[in-house]
RNA sequence: GUGCCCGUAGCUCAACGGAUAGAGCACCUGCCUUCUAAGCAGGUGGUUGCGGGUUCGAUUCCUGCCGGGCAUGCCA
C-alpha cells in the first residue's frame, strides 16, 4: 500500500521523545518513535514504546529506561504528565486545552476536515465496477461500486489527483451475443417467428431494448427470419450461436453495426444511469473496441514480441508470463487470429501508465485474482514497474433475508440487481453496508438489518447523531459561525474528552484508511464519533442559561457534526439534517 | 493437486506487533412532563480453529495441520 503518515499533534509529541533518546541513548539515535492511541483511558491519551524496543539494545530494564526518558522530556506546553506503566510503557497526558483546540481546527478547515496531502498530489487511476454491458449490475457490481468510490474519495481526501474510471468491454462475443439476443427480440416484435437461443440473453430489459430498437428504426432492420434457419448438426450450443451470430451479420450488413451500438448504448445508460442514482460518478469511460481500432492492442502485442516475449505454439500466440511468476502461459492471439481479452487488457494497461498515472488501481472481484499474475507480468515485460499497479480484490456478497441466503443466478434472470436493493434498503444503507466490512471478507447482507429503521440499523445510528445536532442548533436558533470565537474551557467533562479525543483522530483514521485501501476503518470512527455524541448528549444539555458553558457545547455539537457529515459524504451517504 | 482469501463471544464483525481482545445484534436490569428514546446507563457472554517458531510482547509475522470460500479455458 502507500507510505506513512503523520499528524501534527503526534509528529510533536515524537519530537520530545527523540530529544530525550538523544540525551538517555545517544547510541540508538533513529531508533523509530511510534505512538499509540490507547484503548484505556486509564493509559493516557499517547503511549510510547520506546523504552521497550531498545531493552535488548541497550541491555537495560524497559522501565529504567522509560524512568530516564521521562527525565528527559523536554517540557511542552501541550503535555500535562508522563508516566511509566506496564512492562514500560510511557503513557502521556496531554492538556485539556490541547484537546479542545481540534474544535477550532474543524471550524477553520470546513469539509477540508481530515484532508491531508500523504498524497502530494500524485495521479491516481482507480478503476473500478468494469461491469460487462450485457445486462443490468447486480448486488455484486454494487459493492464493487462502493468500495471503489469511497476508496477514490478517500484518496483524493489524502491528497492525491484521483482520476474515476469505468472500462466498457464492449468488445468480444458477449457483447455480440447481446446484439444478436436485441435483434431477435426486435423482430419478434415486428411479427417474424424465430427461435430464441437458450443461451442468448433472456432478461426483460433485452425485450426493451428490442422495442426501443422498433421505435427508433421502425422495420428498417427487419430481415427475412429464413436468414436465420441455418441447420447446425452435431455442433455445440456455443457454436450454434455463433453460427447465429455470422448469420445476423451477413444478413444485417452494415446495420448489424447499428443493432450492436444500439444495444450497448442502451446498456451503458442503464449502468450509467444506476450507478448516478447510487451516488458513483466517473471521470472516463474507456472502450476496449476502441483499443482495437486505433491500433493499441497491435502495438501492445507487437512491443511484447518485439522484447522476446511471445512464441506461437497450436497456431496461436503465446505470452510467457512463466518468466513473471504466473503459473502458466497465457495466449494473447488465439488460432482463429483473434485477440484474447488478455490482450486488450495489456493494452489498456499499458495506456493507463502512458496516460501518465502514478498509481494505477484495479477493483476487482475476488474471482479474478488468477489474473493478477498475468497482468503484473505483461507490465513488467513491457517496461512498467508493476509494483505502481495495485490490485484491490473484493470478496462477495451474498444477500440474507429473513436469515436465509437469497439465490443469485446469472443467466437465469431473477438474479438480484443492484437497481432492486437499492429499491428495498435505499441508497444509504446499501452504500454503508457495503463498506461496513473490510474487502478481503465475505459480506454477509441482511436485507432486513439494512431495511429496518430501527436501533439495529448502524447507518441510522450515525445519521441520527448529525439530525440531532442540527435539532438542537435549530433549538438554538443563533448564528453558528458565532460559535468559531467561543470559549471553550469549560468543556471537560470524561465525555467531552473523549468526544473530542476522536474528532482529533479523525484525520489520522482518514489517512490510515486511505493508505490500507480501508474505507470500513472510516465506517467504525463515524460509528465511534456518533457513539461519543449520543452518549454525551443523554447527559448534557446543551441549551442551558449560561451563555459561555451553552456556546462551548454547541461548538463541540457543531463540530462533531461537520465531521460526521464530511466522513458520510466520503462513504457516499447523505447526511440529514432531520429523521 | 496447486495458488489466493478467510477462520475472533450464540450471530454479524472490529482490533498501525502492545497493556485486562472490543462493538452491534440476541438475552437480562434500569432511564422519556426538559434540546429527536432511530437514544443512553449497566449486566451475562472468549483457550482469537489446532500445534510449533520469531519477539521484551503474537488475534496480527513465519511454518505445519484442520475447516470454509474462490480460482485454476485458445470464455468474456
Amino acid at each position: 500500500m502507500l507510505a506513512a503518515p503523520v499528524t501534527d499533534l503526534k509528529a510533536h509529541l515524537a519530537a520530545l521523545f527523540e530529544s530525550a533518546l538523544e540525551a538517555v541513548a545517544p547510541e540508538a539515535r533513529g531508533t523509530a518513535v511510534t505512538l499509540d492511541r490507547p484503548k484505556q483511558a486509564s493509559h493516557g491519551d499517547y503511549a510510547c514504546n520506546l523504552a521497550m524496543q531498545l531493552s535488548r539494545q541497550l541491555r537495560r530494564n524497559p522501565r529504567e529506561i522509560a524512568a530516564a526518558i521521562i527525565d528527559h522530556l523536554p517540557p511542552s506546553p501541550h503535555v500535562a504528565r508522563a508516566e511509566i506503566a506496564g512492562a514500560g510503557f510511557i503513557n502521556l497526558f496531554l492538556q485539556p486545552a490541547a484537546k479542545r483546540d481540534v474544535v477550532r481546527r474543524i471550524f477553520a478547515a470546513g469539509d477540508r476536515y481530515g484532508h491531508s496531502t500523504l498524497g502530494q498530489d500524485r495521479r491516481v487511476q482507480v478503476e473500478f465496477v468494469s461491469a460487462n454491458p450485457t445486462g443490468p449490475l447486480h448486488v455484486g457490481h454494487g459493492r464493487g461500486a462502493a468500495y471503489g468510490s469511497a476508496l477514490a474519495s478517500l484518496l483524493a481526501a489524502a491528497g492525491f489527483n484521483v482520476t474515476r474510471e469505468f472500462y466498457v468491454n464492449d468488445a468480444g462475443r458477449q457483447m455480440d451475443i447481446l446484439a444478436l439476443s436485441a435483434w431477435l427480440r426486435y423482430l419478434q416484435a415486428h411479427g417474424e417467428s424465430v427461435a430464441f437461443p437458450d443461451d442468448g440473453y433472456r432478461g426483460d430489459y433485452v425485450r426493451d431494448i428490442g422495442a426501443q430498437l422498433a421505435g427508433a428504426h421502425g422495420d428498417r432492420l427487419v430481415r427475412p427470419a429464413a436468414i436465420l434457419s441455418v441447420p447446425v448438426v452435431g455442433a455445440a450450443a456455443d457454436a450454434a450461436l455463433d453460427v447465429l451470430i455470422a448469420a445476423a451479420k451477413a444478413g444485417l450488413g452494415e446495420d448489424w453495426w447499428t443493432v450492436h451500438r444500439f444495444a450497448l448504448d442502451a446498456m451503458l445508460a442503464d449502468q450509467r444511469n444506476d450507478l448516478g442514482e447510487f451516488g458513483v460518478h466517473y471521470d472516463v469511460w474507456s472502450s476496449e473496441q476502441s483499443l482495437h481500432t486505433g491500433g493499441a492492442v497491435e502495438r501492445a502485442v507487437q512491443r511484447l514480441h518485439d522484447a522476446g516475449h511471445l512464441y506461437r505454439q497450436d497456431g496461436a500466440l503465446w505470452f510467457r508470463s512463466t518468466t513473471f511468476g504466473d503459473e502458466k502461459d497465457r495466449v494473447v492471439r488465439r488460432d482463429n487470429g483473434a485477440y484474447t481479452y488478455f490482450a486488450s487488457d495489456i493494452a489498456y494497461h499499458a495506456e493507463k501508465f502512458d496516460r501518465g498515472f502514478d498509481i494505477v488501481i484495479d477493483v476487482w472481484g475476488a474471482d479474478h485474482h488468477g489474473y493478477i499474475a498475468r497482468v503484473k507480468g505483461a507490465l513488467q515485460a513491457l517496461g512498467y514497474d508493476p509494483a505502481r499497479l495495485e490490485i484491490a480484490l473484493v470478496q462477495f456478497a451474498v444477500l440474507f433475508r429473513g436469515g436465509e441466503k437469497v439465490a443469485m443466478g446469472k443467466r437465469s434472470g431473477d438474479f438480484v440487481t443492484l437497481r432492486e436493493l437499492r429499491e428495498e434498503v435505499g441508497n444509504d444503507a446499501a452504500r454503508f453496508f457495503y463498506v461496513l466490512r473490510k474487502s478481503d471478507q465475505h459480506l454477509d447482507f441482511d436485507l432486513d438489518l439494512a431495511k429496518s429503521q430501527s436501533n439495529d440499523n448502524p447507518v441510522y445510528y450515525i445519521q441520527y447523531a448529525h439530525a440531532r445536532v442540527c435539532s438542537v442548533l435549530q433549538g438554538w436558533g443563533g448564528n453558528e459561525a458565532d460559535l468559531a470565537d467561543a470559549a471553550l474551557d469549560c468543556l471537560d467533562s470524561a465525555a467531552e474528552m473523549q468526544l473530542l479525543q476522536l474528532l482529533i483522530d479523525y484525520p489520522e483514521t482518514i489517512e490510515a484508511a486511505a493508505r490500507d485501501f480501508a474505507p470500513h476503518a472510516v465506517a467504525f470512527h463515524l460509528k465511534d464519533i456518533a457513539a461519543a455524541f449520543h452518549s454525551w448528549y443523554n447527559g448534557t444539555r446543551f441549551l442551558v442559561d449560561e451563555p459561555a458553558v451553552r456556546d462551548a457545547r454547541l461548538a463541540l455539537a457543531l463540530a462533531t457534526r461537520n465531521v460526521l457529515r464530511t466522513g458520510l459524504t466520503l462513504l457516499g451517504v447523505t447526511a440529514p439534517d432531520k429523521m
